[in-house]
DNA sequence: GATGAATGAGAGTTCATTCAT
DNA sequence: TATGAATGAACTCTCATTCAT
């Protein structure tokens, strides 16, 4: 999707949108502002994508579509649950802080319409030669079997393993002001932050 | 008498509110939908809370301040980090279960609006007797001075034992597709977090 | 229509309503406003007053008959153009000075609804024994054959003299403006007032 | 062309609201006439003129300037008080005959708003090269001097000035229900008028 | 008489979208 | 491709009025 777009303009409109419906979700996102970011004339915004609707639709597989891809090459590379506690955190981690308006955005779309979101994944998987699901829990049913890992169910393995992978960035003010302190989000701090979800992982889930 | 009613009108429009802006944030938020659900004219909404924006920042308010109470409430009673990995997952898995509504409105608004939740965090605790930040903080360095604990650096510490009490029930969808299951939210079902969330925390940051 | 209201909750309101309908006119005017001013309910005021237009209705007859009755005062006790330019300007400018409202409300009046103020003038002469229209055509007929007066023509001659014993108070907050002065309506203005229309008038409408 | 079609839009805006203004005034006017009336979407006002307040402000303004300006056009003529009493009756009664809605707008700004058309003439004043304020007083105080004049308080003087040229259009129907005829402003009826104040004003205020 | 609660109709304003150029 | 003008529908909010007590 994001490739196809070659013109400029087309593409400084994509952005600002990304921009705005990361922010204020959906219903509270304008095509006025996102025209006036883009610094174009909001017809043109109608002239490349139709409708508003159209254009999050757009964003919104996009994003999904990163993220399942995202998930897939780390399975590929993690062979171990050791090397998974390695290289998930730090993919995860990593891709949210250089893409910061992803982690936004399906939060947004997840709390506002989790079932839009359900269905989005699973024509994408439906579309994918080998979908994550089996390969998932048939990976996860093998490192348990194999008396690896603690955690044997699949849902409670996610529930605690991506959270504290995704929910960093946004909850970063929150913690700020619980703490009274104040978070630059740099390399050294991405750096801290990887080491401590991996000592967490593989302290706290394996065998 | 006639208080009564009108404490349950209000009462009515505030449950609806709730339901609407922690469904699609402030901006996405319909004054029409809150009447109609609640069942009154909509100017009886003005009536009471004067505008959409007083209205959600009174909500707001609320929801952060008993959160904050959450906190202290497990704090206070949280004497070991033993202890505090074990009341702590119950305590707020629990409480979130119970009351949906807070993690989507809070998530929303860090998203939508980061600065007003952090002032609005800072102002509770310019007016509270015995504020949460130098409390965490002392905590933490005595138990990391004991040696109890791994994570040293509270900020860390903190953004992994926040987003796996908090996160599960928002990402469930997305869990539910990823792995292709269904997730009942039942009495079982939190007992299974619960257990599963202190097993991390507790084989994964206690030495 | 004022002595008939002897209720003390119903003389607030209705100076109440005086106060908003001068200052607002009747578009302007909120009823509201007038409750909270006579420190009364809302719904007292139309207990008392059916609606906002009638009460209008009520207070604008009351204003224009209390101005006829004025008019006819001055005629009656003025008998040579002398006394008429001696009486009319302190007659006229007292009487706005201690009411205020009443030329604020007509000129209101004749400037959002002329054909309103206009029929009911022609109402109140309808029952009233000697209307002024023929005594002030006759009584400026015969000074203008005893070559007594310089302007013959009524209209004229009146456009010449009520202006300058109405208009002055609603005016000076621009004569302040414009000639950088601050104007107090105090006895010593009045009287100033009073003998500079007279004077104006004798010398420039006596032969 | 373009700009031309917009200002004609942005123009039939503008005289609507100066006739829907000048009528009801600020609280009574309606955005949904002044449309309807110019012919256009409603939403078209506010695309040009961003609110109600807003537009009624710019024009209030210009009018005050209108004003301002005829007043020391004036006062540059009018070098003598002869001359004075001779030019300023014409040039008001023409110009208000020809902007009728100029003295109801003020008029209404006066009663409704003193305070504001105050430091609005203030604000012209202090941005422009001559004002009037020391302009006006300097002239008044030579020609009583010379002993030209009858009325030497400048308050006084404006108030017997200004009230005949401006308040005879609005009166106008009180004048005729009191006398019982009709009066058309026409040509002949302006000129009757420019004459009974020119004498007026030389026979009453001229030694 | 007096009040707080409640309402329908409408007011000002916003917003996604279309049109004309 | 690009824009300013224009619009209908919807949105927040107001206001005169009525209801129940």
């Amino acid at each position: 999707m994001v490739n196809k777009i070659k013109k400029r303009t087309q593409k400084k409109i994509w952005d600002s949108a990304i921009e705005e419906f990361s922010t204020y979700g959906f219903g509270g996102a304008r095509v006025d502002r996102i025209a006036q970011q883009a610094g174009v004339n909001k017809a043109l915004f109608f002239y490349y994508f139709s409708s508003k609707e159209n254009l999050y639709q757009l964003i919104i597989k996009d994003a999904v579509k990163g993220l399942i891809q995202k998930i897939q090459n780390v399975l590929e590379q993690a062979k171990t649950p050791e090397r998974f506690y390695e290289i998930m955190p730090e993919a995860f981690i990593r891709y949210f802080s250089q893409k910061q308006y992803l982690p936004r955005m399906i939060l947004l779309e997840l709390v506002q319409n989790p079932d839009s979101i359900t269905s989005l994944i699973r024509d994408i998987f439906a579309s994918t030669p080998n979908p994550p699901p089996e390969d998932v829990k048939s990976l996860l049913a093998q490192w348990s079997r194999e008396g690896k890992i603690t955690e044997s169910d699949p849902v409670q393995f996610i529930m605690n393993i991506i959270p504290v992978s995704l929910f960093w960035l946004i909850g970063s003010p929150m913690v700020e002001s619980v703490l009274d302190v104040k978070i630059e989000i740099n390399e050294a701090f991405i750096q801290k932050r990887i080491q401590s979800v991996t000592n967490l992982l593989k302290r706290g889930m394996l065998k």
